[in-house]
DNA sequence: CATCCTCCAATTGTCGACAATTATCATGAA
DNA sequence: TTCATGATAATTGTCGACAATTGGAGGATG
């Protein structure tokens, strides 16, 4: 067991549509199709070997998740983000992150908590490793943000983040080639978050993970303007 | 000008896929479509007049927009909201909309403030003909909202609430035939918001605005203990 | 040389037909 | 009567072809 990404429990696979679904958001997420790409319908149709019935279906779904941009009769492009599209990105992540956390404070059952523990205790022995593996800290990290909000209990925020939000994260990851957030300081953050849920502090819990959003977008903010700064100097 | 629904500035309607989306995304949230009915391919597209491709992208959309639900080889119905969905909804608005509200303290220009004020003012003019059209006071209420969240200037914020969570709220409204959110309090809590946001108070504007939508998340889940307390009363 | 127009290839939008799956209902047995 | 079972009708999933629109190449014109 323990995957490191959450798996869904149903894959959900049962047509031709659903299954290039999958495919064309893994490709995307995982930079395979290049960001700001053109994507033709007879193209992907070759490529996937599938018709362009349940290709159309399966771009509309994409499109509803943001992951592509479609413009009728002219046709899709893979999204770009913008810097101010991820700062856009995490004001929303700080918002319905907060929820989760303080519903989950609210809640969680003792099982779901045991299991938030155990990811953290992985992600301790991974840091212990001086993991040079940014990746897996990064899907830990996302698996860690997964199982608060599965512990709101709450459907909709479930849908919002997990199956939309987190995608684009992901995304962000790739396409900045995002490597760090300074890990030794998140897992502290994490451990408080997971203190104060088990606690059944719901307005702590929810305080502690908008600032470990928050700080997680100052960083991310932080590091642009260096690399626009860098920019200048190399052009001057 | 001063249609209390405000209109979106490109109606999108260059394609028949469309324009199907809306004419149904119309009739679910008006009721036309009744909560829960299944709804066919072959009906529709007789209805519409247009064939089952178009139809089938439009009906993607309303699935992710969660008007219609899915299920593949059996069919599509509409969303029935039960109250835990409704409580639901209100939490992720209040996460969102306090949110915007903060957000829309710190960006929103002098004519957007104005323009806000001047759906307050026509809310006054209302309350003050004892207006039994609840329909107005309703519509009025989500014009309110509306404004804030474009005040917010956070293109994801005002997809997510104007474009996806703001039909659902009407919805709720048709399904549950709400008449009343205390209409007197709500505008006096209208215009502290306003005011924090032109003070430029974002802290302030984000607490009013969550209390707000809790209030009204309170006010919901009263009613409904009261209905359900009546059917318990009559049955016995 | 720049600008505009025309034509053409490519892509998207739409349609009708066929295949696959599911729900219904009638039939019959316990 | 009730339940299992199988045929049948209806609905969904998929496909290929045709129509409509767009973007660009190329040439004519100022």
């Amino acid at each position: 067991m323990n995957s490191v990404a959450p798996e869904q429990s149903p894959p959900e696979v049962r047509t031709l549509a659903e299954r290039v679904f999958h495919q064309l958001q893994d490709a995307i997420v995982r930079g395979e199709l290049a960001p700001g790409s053109k994507i033709t319908e007879p193209g992907l149709s070759k490529t996937y070997g599938i018709s362009r019935g349940p290709l159309r279906e399966a771009m509309r779904r994409l499109e509803a998740h943001r992951l592509i941009e479609r413009v009728p009769h002219v046709g899709a492009r893979v999204v770009k983000l913008s810097m101010k599209e991820l700062l856009e990105l995490f004001d929303v992540r700080e918002a319905l992150e907060s929820m989760a956390a303080r519903l989950a404070a609210e809640n969680m059952t003792r099982e779901e908590i045991a299991g938030l523990r155990e990811v953290l205790s992985v992600h301790e022995r991974q840091a212990d490793l001086q993991s040079g593996e940014a990746y897996y800290q990064r899907e830990g990290d996302l698996d860690f943000h997964y199982r608060i909000v599965q512990g709101s209990h709450n459907r909709m925020l479930m849908t919002m983040l997990c199956d939309d939000l987190y995608y684009l994260v992901r995304l962000y990851r790739t396409q900045f080639s995002a490597s760090g957030t300074r890990p030794q300081r998140a897992f502290v953050e994490h451990h408080r978050i997971v203190d104060a849920i088990e606690a059944g502090d719901a307005e702590l819990a929810e305080l502690l993970m908008r600032r470990h959003v928050s700080a997680s977008r100052a960083n991310v903010a932080d590091r642009y303007a260096e690399i626009l700064k860098e920019q200048a100097e190399a052009t001057a």
